[in-house]
DNA sequence: ATGAAAGCGCTAACAA
DNA sequence: TTGTTAGCGCTTTCAT
């Protein structure tokens, strides 16, 4: 297994050059002469050497993937989906975590370059001014999946989250819930929270609702909880949605312990459908995001933007969908 | 971003054996010049490239993943353990999903070594023969993590699962619990819940306990669902001790459907400790396995292999710990 | 249809 | 302390 392609052109008595060429079929030859290639190559079990193929052709076939955390929630198969695709066009791909900080996105870009992967794919939380000029000058093709660029300078794929909280209040609404409240972090506009929040806040403007937030400073269980159990001593919605399907749990255990029912006195919409949503009791009524899609969407993207295939638009909406549990089912 | 070694030598009016002996600290060099070199390289914004040095010196500093499927319940913990280790090391991972398949096993070694990459940390349901053949072939420095060679030919890190299912039964019959039963998927020994099973035969005949096999086809919620329910309506266990996290949660809901109140009618013990079990309610005693030290410690190891540390053994057994919760509380 | 030869950008002897 | 010079294993013109 470390036969160069000089001892299978000696072997096949030819020249590295055909050998190269039966590899990439990259040129015509002779039958006779390629089995003879192809015969030697099993012979000598010769597997080409991937790192000099990158130097000589400036083509890695390697992608990087910037995430901040595979193990977050559902983010591993938001990965998946790019390694599956990848692999069909037969790339592969290296995996970084930044913990969402800006320096170590800045980092981890120039690191891919060096390591002169073919691609990148980038997610994360916000995309700041920083991040652009990176991008710019790592002179790499980048694709944004699930961040958003609120310039569409950088090509991206998404979930429309403004529409899908809309629909969310709208089904809440629908069943004749007044008093809807928003769970999740105060943050900006141009990340998947805010853009949620933004759409929550439309739709209940819209309805003539008034707004209830539930600010929280992480996005996890356990702040969910303080927060929701604090806000139904102040003042009880009848319904809430939730930034995540953590989040959501939080507030149907939140409810259970305040003696609330659900769906019945309060019903519950999440966000992401992870498992958590079904193995839950009652079982989480949630917006289902493409997770696996994502990834295997924003990677076929790529593929077309390294073949210089054309390509429609540079923002590709994936769709959502509400999955309706338990927890908004009127009985 | 795109000047090579060559014209930062150029501009700092020395030879490129010099830059690279700055940018590799492998030589004492002059204060003096080793200041025109670095403002040489900053002025160029010059970055390595990664791939010629990995042909020059044969060093990739990039290491391969295998495991089944990053998207598999808290794999991607385990991952994130390999890539923050990795990093303090300064390696970078490549990851690839098999499926647990054999041939896709086997080909992405072959595609490990064609990368070139500097040790492989492999993950599978099962090694067999073909595994080994394969490894001795790449030549590659190879770690197994969460995966069991029986002939302890490959290094590796895993926990005692024999053990700990032991001390699971245990628990279990210290609280008097008689009839205990095991969920899981009928599989060979050498396998995690092959050890599981093991384990729980070896403690509850010790005890003299009778034992009681629910197998599955398939390890998940909806397959232990049906198993369970099954069961109950059979011969009522008083305890169950899962396979994993999720088929546990199934018991317990299959035992909530049945009228079973969970711990006083049946006490739950899982295997893995992930979110769920905290999330559930009630909330399930488990067993935690050390998922990001998992692949801290594997990668970490291979890195001791890579610099021809010593190693004072070939099977690391890391510590695992029952993580006691509502499902086998006595009131 | 095939071969010869020049790089790709770097590391690592070997000299000086 | 620094420079010169071979490679590393391939791809890719340019000839033939």
């Amino acid at each position: 297994m470390s036969a160069t392609i000089y001892d299978v052109a000696r072997e096949a008595g030819v020249s590295m050059a055909t050998v190269s060429r039966v590899l990439n079929d990259t040129a015509v030859v002779k039958e006779d002469t390629k089995k003879r290639v192809v015969d030697a190559i099993a012979k000598l079990s010769y597997r080409p050497n991937a790192v000099a193929r990158g130097l000589a052709s400036k083509k890695t076939k390697t992608i990087g993937v910037i995430v901040p955390d595979v193990s977050a929630a559902f983010m591993a198969e938001l990965v998946r989906g790019i390694e599956d695709v990848a692999r069909m066009y037969n790339y592969h791909i290296i995996l970084c975590n930044s913990d969402g900080t800006l320096q170590r996105e800045i980092d981890l870009v120039g690191t891919m370059w060096e390591k002169q992967v073919d691609g990148v794919i980038f997610m994360s939380p916000k995309l700041q001014p920083e991040h652009i000029d990176t991008f710019e000058e790592a002179q790499l093709p980048i694709i944004l999946c699930r961040t958003e660029d609120p310039e569409r300078r950088i090509p991206s794929v998404n979930i429309n989250n403004v529409q899908a909280a809309r629909e969310a209040v709208a089904l809440l609404a629908g069943k004749g819930r007044d008093r809807i409240a928003f769970l999740g972090a105060a943050v900006e506009e141009a990340t998947l929270t805010g853009r949620r929040r933004e759409g929550y806040a439309q739709e209940a403007t819209q309805r003539g609702l008034s707004t209830v937030y539930i600010d929280t400073s992480k996005e996890d269980y356990a702040t969910a909880l303080v927060a929701v159990r604090a806000q139904l001593n102040i003042d009880r919605p009848n319904a809430i949605l939730a930034a995540n399907d953590e989040m959501a749990i939080a507030a149907s255990h939140a409810c259970a312990d305040a003696g609330l029912r659900v769906p019945d006195d309060v019903m519950i919409v999440a966000f992401d459908n992870t498992k958590l949503t079904e193995l839950a009791r009652p079982q989480l009524t949630t917006i289902a995001q493409p997770m696996y899609d994502y990834g295997a969407v924003a990677m076929r993207f790529l593929t077309k933007l390294l073949r210089d295939e054309p390509v429609s638009t540079y923002l590709v909406v994936l769709p959502h969908q509400i999955v309706e549990r338990t927890s908004t089912l009127t009985r």
